[in-house]
DNA sequence: AATGAATGAGCATTCATTCAT
DNA sequence: GATGAATGAATGCTCATTCAT
């Protein structure tokens, strides 16, 4: 039990860290002293610095899952409530823990580079639920969407997008005065919209 | 002239490794290495570090204002049409100089914390070309849009959306094999469709 | 144990070549090479170079105060004697330990802008006990000194002269093969003799 | 005659950086931008940054002399009234060119290693006045000086004292509000006073 | 005569990591 | 299990000096 503390403590103070002052200032002293123990003790728990990223990605992904994968959003039954429930989670799970969208979606690949591939597709398996409630969407309103995959990497992007934007603080800083509410619900249903439009011009091509 | 070469060669250098490498592993030293000359000369044209990177960031709005302002976008007369021309150019721009955008739009702020904000500010002008288009489409069309900078920052983001995704190289780590092109054009149909969605929308709930 | 050791080897090596070198040849280098330790370490007890620099200053002038404050040097109860005594220890004090000397009243004040005044007035409390001997001096034999404090600063700048004068080795530079004994003897007579003769004269010209 | 210009420019420069910032703060670089030329100039009139120390010792040699060895001072026939004028013209020289003197005498004997001994006795032929001003003085009062080139350096360290005390501005730092005026004066007839009574002690003993 | 671009060596400082205790 | 002393390598940056022009 103790043993876990600890370790909990070293990634809590790591996570803090990470995204307070950035992973450039993400020095093992700095993670110690914060978690309250020697520089030495990390090392008791994690191979390097790099160990401990990783465990951290771990970390992130488990949260991403329990908010993304969330049984209540896997019954919505109607497709287009379901996209949108996953939109919002995934959206509430960027501004919540933005250590952890920073450490899974925006920090340099470089960083990452020995991640193990394994361990890093996990992230990305958020893609099925949307493919899914795509598909379903086309089934049920009998469209036609040639690429499900290319929509719902497209739709993810859009997600990305807004939540990339508003954790680098880059509307503060333009002095942008928006409402990060109204927008987030814009944008969300700019992409829900924009995605079923796509759908039915699909359809009307054809037609 | 052969001053120019030099300066010329170190941003070359420093942008190539920023990119490449991450902030993080971006130090004069390699800088130096990769430019052929000593880390000495590295301060002959640039301040410091901090003033390189500025000088970065200088070139990378110039050379996003020439894609993104190109007289010939501002000239479409239909708002729609034009709305897509400028989604393509950024798009293209991010994609044609991924280093520059990446200094632009996707270094944490905290790299950058002291670049002057009137500079700063100009790369982010780019938002007003997109107002001008949404707000002409609502007029010519007779439609509402309550706040056309929520709706211009949120069209904004998902063009973000996608380019952070494709330079991130995540796409291709994650195995998911898709056609970059279609990717682009369904995002920008998705992101130009929603929007306009929106609008009617708007107008729908007055009637 | 040991913790206190390197600490003292590295505040021994720093004087050694602050001395032998001079200040502007004092590196953080040299000082662990000669401390028989690695750069880093030099950081586990000291803050900075300045740091350490202070740390001998503190240093210095526990030794001075050692050798001038000596209790035995207090209780003699002729005045002459007494500043006789008095000559003789800050002498002493400086040929003992040059390096001390040298960091607390040779080496320019720049270097040690920042070092915090009440710290560095301890030291200069050696005027306190010329001060008292002139006083008592002036008491006992019924003179007069208008600006004690004037006379007390005049006496111990001779004897910084003489000091400052060994301790540089322009004497042995300049061939001046002079017998360093008989020259601080026939200094610190000069000296009190001077410092008497004024009492007495103003004590003449009054009359 | 251009030619001296420069050179005397740059000697200009160094001196004046020299005492405001010190050595270690005496740059190529600012000497060059002080004295209005490139770096590479400094090199046309100096072989070395040493050299051009040199040659700024040999200028304030010559300075020293100008003041020390002025006729009128040995015309003074009375020796004490000499011994005051020498005294008062050493004082002098040190207060108004600061950076000569610390150059001459302040500076740590490393930084002139190699300075050319033959130049460097120069200096210090102003004890010669002293010397023959005080075997004057005895010679004329028929009194006994055993060694008087030990007398001669124990008055020359006595100014030294007081003028490397005023250089270092330690008085100021030390909160000793004393009249700079009053304590030289002082200084100087406390000096003479001491040695002529040195004087006739040898006398009185022998007697 | 004068420049200024260029550099290698060096600066103080910080880092992740190791290991005897 | 935990520490903290120790380190080699790296950081951004400055230096005196050289040399083609």
């Amino acid at each position: 039990m103790r043993r876990h503390d600890l370790q909990e403590a070293i990634l809590e103070a790591a996570q803090y860290l990470l995204i307070r002052e950035g992973y450039g200032s993400l020095t093992m002293r700095r993670i110690a002293q914060r978690a309250g123990c020697s520089v030495g003790s990390l090392y008791l728990y994690f191979d390097s610095k790099e160990g401990l990223l990783f465990a951290l990605m771990d970390r992130a992904q488990e949260r991403l899952a329990e908010r993304f994968f969330d049984p209540q959003i896997q019954t919505i039954d109607a497709p287009r409530e379901r996209l949108q429930a996953l939109a919002r989670a995934y959206v509430d799970f960027g501004l919540t823990y933005p250590e952890s969208y920073e450490i899974l979606f925006i920090l340099h690949p470089r960083e990452l580079a020995s991640y193990p591939e394994e361990r890093m597709q996990r992230a990305y398996r958020l893609l099925d639920p949307i493919v899914e409630a795509i598909e379903d969407y086309v089934r049920r309103h009998d469209l036609e969407m040639p690429d499900i995959r290319v929509a719902a990497v497209s739709f993810w992007s859009a997600l990305h997008g807004i939540v990339s934007l508003l954790l680098a603080g880059r509307l503060a800083r333009l002095r942008l005065e928006v409402d990060h509410e109204a927008l987030i619900e814009h944008a969300i249903r700019q992409a829900i919209g924009g995605l079923c439009r796509l759908m039915r011009r699909k359809d009307n091509r054809k037609t």
